[in-house]
RNA sequence: GUGGGUAUAGCUCAGCUGGUAGAGCGCCGCCUUGUGGUGGCGGAUGUCGUGGGUUCAAGUCCCGUUACUCACCCCA
């Protein structure tokens, strides 16, 4: 794996590979506001308080101070660890000047403070889209925000995703119906299911979740359902569980499946798989995670579901639905592989030559008349010779390289194909796929 | 936070039991007379991460340190 962390865990990428990041944030952005998601940015800072909430994230939050704060004070504020929790936790701030339901994406860095790996930084990009209401979010958003995400994700140039959805009301009930004392804890233990041996599940739901052998056993049959289509209700029915919530969750979690079934394709698939559970305690109802096929050791690319009572100013709580993708956790080790890349190191479409330096006013008109059509274009830094010119050119990726003659006639050629031709400069421009820097995906690798 | 590994040219790495640094790629120049890519010939580049120790002699051995990296934990 290349290497792209000078100082670990804070990645930082080279401007074709940036190309790849940007091309892919604005194709996210375009199909979040199609479906009319409306773009904020909130601060990276957030009262510690607000964002501690006593679990295993906190000792990760990095907290900011002036460098100089008296010795003996304590650090107040602390940088945001996602975007949801702050996003909620704000979100009674301004209730009175949005409109709910409030539709909202956000693209943004977070900062843990944890161990790097692959897939794993200190700072990193997240996507995240969030529907919110006030006091009530009908169900239907829940099916919205997964196939919102599920159609950004299909436009991307990225490997095969899949899309594995749950419902914690279904597996709540489920437990809760079979008899088993700690339900909290049964989900979590279920959540590791992907780790450890099933055996090994199956003991800690005994040790850990007060559940009898029997009741593990029916847990372990829960979560080996997995399908494509809502075939699975028939399969919970069959286990012979009963319980109110179970009625619901199964419900919803088809209505989920069913409502991405036609925004699936062979580059993204959606399936109710009944043991994601996923750690965070917050979520209510539908649950999902991402994954990428071939890179399945990043763990999830991205996640999210229901959350119904997280905000609250004590009159009124903000229900919630939303799903993040992890940009910075799926792009970087796919450009670390050489599965992406960019098209160019520049922007520029044309390379004007500098036939001599007396002559560099030439070439100045024939790139503003380029810039005036809307091409990208930078003119060559010196008079070298043109053999010279033309390798600057390759090396920045560059297709086009324009050349001025004394007589004023202009010739551009295609340094790909060799190709040269006479050319207006007030006309020409290249084609529509050489205008901007293009993400260019490698297969097999 | 816990436990491993690595650190030599721009990049990927070699350097055996200590004897004053090397390859490939890349880069630069020439063949090529202002139009690159292939080919041939030639050339440049290293405080061998850092501080200390052992030794006549340390890239090589020992200790410290820093950085990077992998796994666990947790997650995007």
């Amino acid at each position: 794996m290349a290497k792209i962390a000078p100082l670990s865990g804070f990645p930082e990428l080279l401007p074709e590979q940036r190309v790849v990041e940007r091309e892919i944030i604005a194709s996210l952005s375009r199909t979040f506001e199609l479906h009319g998601f409306a773009n904020i940015e909130t601060r990276v800072v957030e009262p510690i308080d607000r964002l501690a909430k006593g679990g295993e994230i906190d000792k990760e939050i990095y907290v900011l101070q002036r460098l100089a704060a008296d010795a003996d004070s304590k650090a107040e504020l602390g940088m945001h660890f996602d975007l949801t929790v702050p996003f909620r936790a704000t979100s009674p701030e301004h209730a009175g000047k949005l409109e709910f339901p409030f539709r909202r994406f956000q693209i943004q860095p977070a900062w843990r403070g944890e161990r790097p790996q692959e897939g794993r930084y200190r700072q990193f990009t997240q996507a995240d889209i969030d529907i919110v209401g006030r006091d009530t979010l009908g169900f239907h958003h829940d099916v919205e925000v997964v196939r919102v995400m599920v159609e950004a994700l299909g436009a991307l140039p990225l490997p095969p995703l899949s899309f594995r959805v749950n419902n914690r009301k279904l597996i709540r009930g489920f437990y809760r119906g079979l008899g088993i004392a700690d339900v909290t804890t049964a989900i979590k233990v279920i959540d590791k299911l992907d780790k450890l041996p099933a055996e090994t599940v199956a003991a800690q739901l005994v040790e850990q979740a007060g559940a009898t052998p029997e009741q593990a056993e029916q847990c372990l049959r829960l979560a080996t359902i997995r399908v494509a289509d809502t075939s699975f209700v028939e399969k919970v029915r069959a286990l012979g569980v009963e319980d109110e919530v179970l009625d619901t969750g199964p419900e919803e979690l088809a209505a989920v499946i069913a409502g991405c079934a036609s925004a699936t394709s062979a580059r993204v698939t959606v399936e109710a798989n009944l043991r994601i559970a996923r750690g965070l305690d917050y979520y209510t109802g539908t649950v999902l995670e991402v994954f990428m096929a071939g890179y399945e050791r990043l763990k999830s690319v991205g996640g999210g579901g229901r959350y119904d009572a997280l905000a609250s100013d004590g009159k009124t709580t903000y229900p919630g639905v939303g799903v993040s993708f992890g940009v910075s956790r799926t792009l970087i080790p796919l450009i670390a592989d050489g599965v992406l890349d960019g098209s160019r190191k520049v922007p520029s479409a044309v390379l004007v030559a500098v036939t001599d330096e007396a002559d560099r006013d030439a070439s100045t008109a024939v790139a503003t008349a380029l810039r005036k059509s809307g091409v990208a274009c930078e003119l060559s830094a010196d008079a070298a010779k043109f053999g010279k010119q033309i390798r600057a050119a390759e090396r920045r990726g560059i297709p086009f390289v324009w050349f001025t003659r004394a007589d004023g006639s202009h010739r551009v050629k295609d340094i790909r194909s060799g190709e040269q031709v006479e050319a207006d400069p007030s006309t020409r421009t290249p084609p529509a796929a050489d205008l901007r820097p293009q993400v260019i995906k490698k297969e097999n690798q």
